[in-house]
DNA sequence: CAGAATCCCATTCGATACTG
DNA sequence: CAGTATCGAATGGGATTCTG
């Protein structure tokens, strides 16, 4: 309709947008920058301080963690709120829309997990691991029993519960549940998961503990699987 | 010269590695570079040439389509292909697992669209609208009703085939259907489609043209809308 | 400790020009 | 058409410092 050239210029301060109306060209003017996304999906669970993000993203600098909050909160993806406890501090937390990127990060997992490039031994975050679960739940065997199932993974807490073939994570008292893993890292439980490493190598080898219902944990562990490789 | 820099990239010699075990920040190594995913979206109907991708893709240069072309190949996504007819080219295809990026892609524009500073009315390649109708087309209403719906856009010929609930797009003559839209430019049919104007309208100012069956191709029409914004 | 502000250089971008 | 080559400008992001 009107003329595009000169406009390009002018947006240049944050710079780079593609002009296009696709959604997906729009997805990633929003999160499209290196780290953002990543960023999201640590608020995927629930909203956390800048240093709790910086933690998880190991490489990420100060800087770009707060350039990336801000354009993040710019594009109404999150939000910035004071909070009085435990301590006084600022907390980042997802917009209700921010929250619908959910199925989109899942997506990208899903497909990039299937290369023959993929290395899933690598270092892994706490929320990282939990979100991994909803995407690499078996729903199908997930249907046959409910369970409530408790994490504990580098000081964090996290309730897993599966009912009807839906699994719902939380923050939360993972005492709570009928069986409760506590793990130093998040990748010891990624090898119990994933790479179907026994449970009892990792109990004796990588500080991994179980509490609770051990046949349940067992059962529940025995749910998820990486996708085939592919191309 | 000086002192040898000290290299703090140890997982970092290229500097863009995010050293993440999780799916999502491999799928960002892999296709989260600008323009690497629009890339991959103009290839989603089938190969292109570089020139072809190059003026769906307002704005990059041809050094970085030559980049990513070649980083996409490397990860995978796609393949070189040196083709005989209609003339001696060569040719970009996604692999059978690059195709697979479709659904990330569709959640990602999915969830975009539905922010309030989506802007609709930018420029649209053709590739990108035929992709749009299969994440907008509402899913219940095309269990309605069969169809077959050719598109000239811009040069560019497409069929869609909608058949028990499901739309499938594939690039052909779309003279084989039962109705069929030819517009100069992409973003006239999204007009139609998503901003509701009136056919006549387009026909009369935008240069639309609707051949074969009327009432079938109002009908398509009218199953594709933009989400509801939020946030 | 949370996080903003500054410095600064390697990387990257995009425009233009050039080549097989 | 299908890219290379080059160059000035912008950005990325690590390290450091400052503030409360």
């Amino acid at each position: 309709m009107k003329l595009q050239k000169k406009t390009k210029a002018s947006h240049a301060t944050h710079g780079r947008w593609y002009g296009d109306a696709c959604g997906t060209a729009f997805a990633l003017e929003l999160v499209g920058e290196r780290w953002s996304l990543l960023i999201v999906r640590e608020l995927m669970l629930g909203g956390r301080r800048f240093s709790d993000i910086r933690a998880s993203l190991p490489g990420i600098s100060a800087k770009v963690l707060t350039e990336r909050l801000e354009a993040l909160r710019q594009a109404g993806v999150l939000v910035k709120r004071q909070i009085a406890e435990p301590v006084p501090a600022q907390l980042y937390e997802l917009t209700e829309w921010g929250y619908l990127a959910e199925p989109a990060i899942q997506e990208l997992g899903r497909w990039a997990a299937r290369s023959v490039l993929h290395n899933p031994g690598l270092p892994l975050s706490p929320v990282s691991l939990m979100l991994s679960m909803r995407t690499m739940v078996d729903k199908q065997a997930a249907k046959a029993f409910d369970a409530k199932i408790g994490f504990e993974v580098a000081g964090e807490g996290f309730v897993a519960e599966l009912k009807d073939g839906e699994l719902d994570i939380v923050r939360g008292d993972p005492s709570t549940a009928q069986a409760l893993f506590r793990a130093p890292a998040a990748p010891v439980i990624a090898g119990l998961l994933y790479a179907k490493v026994p449970l009892e190598e990792l109990e004796t080898e990588a500080g991994l503990a179980v509490e609770g219902n051990r046949r349940l944990a067992k059962r529940y562990a025995a749910l998820f699987g990486l996708p085939q490789k592919i191309a």
